[in-house]
DNA sequence: CGGATATAGTTATCATGCTAACAATAGGAG
DNA sequence: CTCCTATTGTTAGCATGATAACTATATCCG
């Protein structure tokens, strides 16, 4: 498919598009297992992720609202989204930062580690045959 | 921050996660560009693939509304709106099918072949780059 | 033919991303 | 201290993906 216009433009390999094409529909279809999963545990991908990077900050036990957006990439709306359902869920604790009347500190509750724990090896295990799987061919 | 996780799980390869992990990165990171881009010119990456694919289509000149959701692998609620939102363009026509009156023939105006040639120079443009500075530390 | 089942597409509703605009608080300059 | 600006987080509303349930039409089987 992709001939039939790339040809038409200078400076363009077509190689390179379908290297790109190829890139985004392997990335689409891991997101697509990974999400699959997530659901299967009553789970979202943000949900999880966000219980990951409070539960791997070094040396922290908390992060603030703002700090989650930051190591996740994502906006502050869907973060204040997130948090209050993982809170409700009481997987998050929510406490106000003691310096920053604005601030809030955001640390995992046992049930919120327990969670990760349950979730944790099934992910890998997707991340990893994900790629393994693609270097069969090789 | 994979590592402290990874290493407590039997045949999971830290490389492979990581791999992973870098191909997803790299494609939403590409994703977004197009998005930006796309959206420059008033349009979107869904509305500018389904004219392609129309476009595309061997020996064909228009598709049914199902056909295009097969293609583009999204569900058929989302093909309904991007048609409609199309046709309100007046970049597609839209037909009834004279052999199955459940269904619709897709087809792209003259208006519509325009816009793809506006923007196609720049998507593969895009593409392209994406993938051959992915190579430059090869 | 006529009724059961399958298929094409739409509507309604939900999930999850975004930006813009806002409130509350912090911090810096005069 | 007071005012101006910056920052934290929330609310409101849009875009775009999905599934479930529906309508209308086709098709198959007795």
């Amino acid at each position: 498919m992709v001939e039939g216009y790339s040809d038409r433009f200078e400076g363009v390999d077509v190689g390179n598009v379908l290297d790109a094409l190829d890139l985004m529909r392997k990335a689409s279809l891991l997101i697509r297992e990974l999400e699959a999963y997530f659901a299967s545990h009553g789970f979202s991908q943000l949900r999880f992720l966000t219980l990951v990077i409070i539960d791997r900050e070094p040396d922290r036990l908390s992060l603030t609202a703002g700090e989650v957006a930051d190591r996740l990439d994502v906006s502050k709306p869907v973060v204040t989204r997130v948090l209050r359902s993982l809170e409700s869920a009481k997987l998050i604790g929510v406490a106000s930062s003691s310096d920053d009347a604005r601030s809030r500190e955001i640390s995992l509750t046992a049930a919120g580690q327990a969670k990760l724990a349950e979730i944790m090896p099934g992910y890998f295990s997707i991340l990893n045959r994900a790629t393994s799987s693609a270097k069969v061919g090789l």
